[in-house]
DNA sequence: CCCATTTGACCAGG
DNA sequence: CCTGGTCAAATGGG
């Protein structure tokens, strides 16, 4: 980041004033009924692109000379340069055809966005759990990788089943830096994710209801076509989130201090987005709008800083996940004998600093 | 009793 | 043939 020219940064900034700005234009259009749908996806269309060119400078510039130092944040498309573990594709294997809806979907599964996104959660502390990205994830396998030290852990939507969410990820620890993980998602959510507050007019089933405290980071962008799937949804959520303590602080205290320590959003909220948020945005908005959520002055506050997500253990306690709290709580605190899970750290497993990732695949 | 995780087998692509 | 990804029966926790 330091090294970075000050036309690179320039462009940056540039880049992501624009966004503010697109971003701002479509509020407006929020707020205006007769407005079209056309004109409300095109927003978002220039908007995420803004976005998406912003974060490629950011990692170019960042990888050029540091690929993870910083530990900086690492968004990465599937089609920029190789670098990362040599995890190619290799996917798709449509043997589920239990549904013919899967078909589609696992020809699309080839078209599949996918990225990455690294991790770093807090040392020491014996918890590092809450790797919670507000989904809710349930895990269908681990694998053996080959030049790996740690094991591949396998996720998929919980609601896969009731509504043919095809999102999956995969969590990989780093072999050189056992505290980082390496989350690698594939597609979009299209699930209405718990949190009814509204949305699907299920009735009432009898589920588990998520003790969601108030409400939780709601996901749904579901019905959307949207064909270009990018990291922006990730990254938004967790900004939502981050708006989502920050309102519920206000509206007790008013005078937050640091509701997640160590989460990466350090200088965030400098100029503290006071109440823009409930009063700008109506609350079905920013349920079924992530723009929505973005306050101008955290936005650019957010953006300006780095971009990776340190995870801290009471940090994102108090979000209020918790399917995956849960699971990957008892299997770091638990210990159990089998060293898996999403997040747990393989102390039981051998760990010899086999540092030579030069002979296997890491480095041409 | 229900449901998520575990774990070895299976499958498809390279 | 090897490897990564997924399935599904068994397991265990709540």
């Amino acid at each position: 980041m330091d090294n970075m020219g000050d036309w690179e940064q320039k462009n940056l900034i540039n880049e992501l004033a624009q966004g503010m700005e697109l971003a701002r234009q479509l509020q407006i259009h929020l707020n205006v009924p007769s407005s079209s749908h056309e004109a409300r996806e095109f927003l978002v269309e220039k908007i995420l692109s803004s976005y998406e060119k912003a974060l490629s400078m950011l990692n170019m510039s960042s990888s050029v000379s540091e690929p993870q130092a910083i530990g900086g944040a690492i968004l990465r498309m599937s089609e920029s340069p190789p670098s990362l573990t040599g995890s190619p594709r290799s996917e798709d294997s449509d043997r589920e055809l239990k549904d013919q809806e899967q078909r589609d979907a696992s020809r699309k599964r080839k078209t599949l966005p996918r990225w990455t996104r690294q991790v770093r959660i807090n040392p020491g502390v014996g918890l590092e759990g809450p790797l919670d990205d507000g989904f809710s994830w349930r895990k269908y396998g681990q694998k053996d990788i080959l030049a790996a030290k740690y094991p591949r852990g396998y996720y998929r939507c919980t609601h896969r089943n009731v509504q043919g969410c095809l999102a999956t990820k995969q969590v990989q620890r780093s072999d050189e830096d056992p505290n980082v993980f390496e989350i690698t998602y594939r597609g979009r959510h299209t699930c209405a994710q718990a949190s009814a507050t509204h949305t699907v007019p299920a009735p009432a089933s009898p589920e588990k209801h998520e003790p969601i405290n108030s409400r939780n980071p709601a996901q749904l962008q579901s019905l959307q076509p949207q064909q270009t799937q990018q990291p922006s949804q990730e990254m938004l959520l967790n900004f939502r989130e981050a708006l989502k303590v920050q309102t519920e602080n206000l509206d007790t205290v008013h005078h937050y201090q640091q509701p997640f320590p160590s989460f990466g959003f350090p200088t965030a909220a400098s100029t503290s987005s006071e109440k823009v948020e409930n009063q700008v945005f109506p609350d079905s908005l920013i349920d079924n709008n992530f723009m929505g959520s973005f306050s101008p002055s955290f936005m650019s506050s957010a953006t300006s800083g780095t971009n990776y997500f340190t995870v801290s253990p009471t940090g994102a306690n108090s979000f209020g996940v918790h399917q995956n709290l849960q699971t990957s709580e008892s299997a770091a605190t638990s210990t159990k004998n089998s060293p898996t899970a999403a997040l747990n750290f393989p102390f039981d497993q051998e760990f010899d600093p086999n540092f030579t990732f030069g002979s296997s695949g890491f480095f041409p």
